[in-house]
DNA sequence: CTAGCCTTGAGC
DNA sequence: GCTCAAGGCTAG
């Protein structure tokens, strides 16, 4: 009966999704698995095509183009922080070229030389880009003909904190991450901000000279307009290696959706979730090259060791750990449960004080913004915290997350049946490697080897509070 | 200045 | 020869 209920909820979400999606392109019938790749990142309009290191419309090209290729200088009236839209797009400039660099396009794929037709380096870039979309669409797509067809072995143990009841909810609308920026987020940008990740295995050569600046943006300026040169730029290459189409070699596409799989609606989910693969390889390329830009114009006194560096790259990745956590479901749910207790509020209270005693910093913005657009983010920073009273809703949170995994691996690994557990058995090994770095952390901090206007230690100052 | 359409040409 | 992402052109 549990099986049959929640198929039927989610049978209904789904189709309270396509009719949504349905309705706001006018009609046609698209499957909702197609959607959000079609619109330009920028302003929301149609996509025509890669252009400049990503999917955007024909006029966000042109705009790019014009902008780079005279060296445009544009200054924004209001608090540069203009929402871009399809309708308000050509308002600002200042702020339509800010958005175009923050979604990923790139000075470098602009050429100096100007010439026409043939093809750069991004070429690669695009294949692989296609072949991952393709893929995302085919395992969501070949599931959800299963899921039409065959119920999923997945079962809701506790119905009132079940999955299905959290995806008939809307999905979540995520907020720009950038400080000041109050720009109300729109439909396309839904999955924009979603997740992203680091890796932090990206070398860091401090010896490696940046590419000329690009000085009216000198937040993303690391980004040169004659990057197209290869004699003068392959140094670009070194620190952005993992976001170069070189750095794939070989990549060919295959779908490795084995046939007859039954993917967990829950896998697919958090599938959809992941964030455009080309913008978080945009967004590493950028945020390395801003932190190697830093590093030059410090004097040798003040540069920042090996340890500050991956502290700031560390800083990152967890922000960007907390903003996909914002957009998970679960996440989402567990914000009722948050906003109704008042000891869950004391202890989500807590971190954001915190944050507002200390002094004016870049990361206690970025926290309280996070918080306040949802507490719910608190759990990521506080997996171990026992300050939620909601704990049914955790564990079957748990449970459903585990269930998912199992019937996945039994799916896709049939050859492997004690996939799952092996999985499992890592689990220890990695909380004792957290707890490791976390006091290691610390240690640093307290020596004052960690860099100010550190998020990631002011949420475990929250963490440790909170205990 | 914008944005839709046109031309070009390296890589497949 | 085809593709498609560059740059170019131009009416509005």
């Amino acid at each position: 009966a549990l099986v049959i209920k929640f198929l039927a909820q989610r049978s209904a979400a789904l189709k309270h999704r396509r009719g949504a999606e349905s309705a706001r392109r006018g009609g046609m019938d698209y499957s909702y698995d197609t959607d959000l790749e079609e619109l330009c990142p920028v302003c929301g309009d149609k996509v025509s095509g890669y252009h400049y290191g990503l999917l955007t419309c024909e006029s966000c090209k042109g705009f790019f183009k014009r902008t780079v290729q005279n060296n445009k200088r544009y200054t924004c009236a209001e608090s540069q922080d203009c929402n871009i839209d399809k309708t308000q797009r050509k308002r600002c400039p200042f702020c339509r070229f800010q958005k175009c660099l923050n979604v990923g396009m790139r000075l470098e794929a602009v050429r100096a030389d100007r010439m026409r037709g043939g093809r750069n380096k991004f070429g690669p870039m695009y294949k692989r880009d296609r072949a991952l979309k393709q893929q995302k669409k085919a395992l969501i797509r070949a599931s959800g003909l299963k899921m039409e067809a065959t119920p999923p072995l997945m079962s809701s143990p506790q119905p009132d904190y079940s999955f299905s009841t959290a995806l008939s909810t809307p999905a979540p609308k995520n907020t720009h991450p950038n400080i000041g920026t109050s720009v109300a987020p729109t439909d396309y940008e839904r999955n924009l901000y979603a997740s992203s990740s680091l890796s932090l295995s990206i070398p860091i050569p401090a010896h490696t000279p940046l590419p000329a600046q690009y000085p009216a943006y000198p937040t993303l300026a690391s980004h040169a307009i004659k990057s197209e040169y290869p004699d003068h730029y392959t140094s670009s290459e070194h620190y952005t290696c993992a976001s170069s189409p070189e750095s794939v070699p070989g990549y060919t596409y295959v779908d490795q959706t084995p046939p007859g799989l039954t993917v967990p609606p829950l896998v697919l989910e958090f599938v959809r979730c992941e964030q455009d693969e080309l913008q978080v390889q945009s967004k590493i390329s950028a945020h390395l090259a801003h932190l190697q830009q830093e590093q030059n114009s410090r004097s040798a006194a003040e540069r920042l060791s090996t340890f500050g560096l991956m502290c700031h790259i560390a800083d990152q990745t967890l922000f960007s750990i907390v903003e996909w956590a914002r957009s998970c479901i679960f996440f989402k749910e567990l914000k009722v449960s948050v906003n109704t207790s008042k000891t869950e509020l004391k202890g989500y209270q807590t971190p954001y004080l915190l944050a507002d005693a200390q002094t004016p910093s870049i990361a206690r913005l970025r926290l309280k913004r996070i918080l306040v657009n949802n507490p719910a983010a608190l759990l990521s920073l506080t997996a171990d915290v026992k300050l939620l009273e909601n704990q049914p809703y955790v564990e079957s949170m748990y449970e459903q997350v585990n269930a998912a995994l199992l019937e996945y691996t039994l799916c896709a690994y049939p050859q492997f049946p004690d996939r799952f557990s092996q999985i499992l058995l890592r689990f220890p090994e990695l909380r004792a490697l957290s707890t490791q770095a976390e006091d290691y952390l610390c240690y640093k901090h307290l020596s004052g080897e960690v860099p100010c206007n550190n998020l990631l230690i002011e949420m475990l100052h929250a963490k440790r509070t909170c205990i």
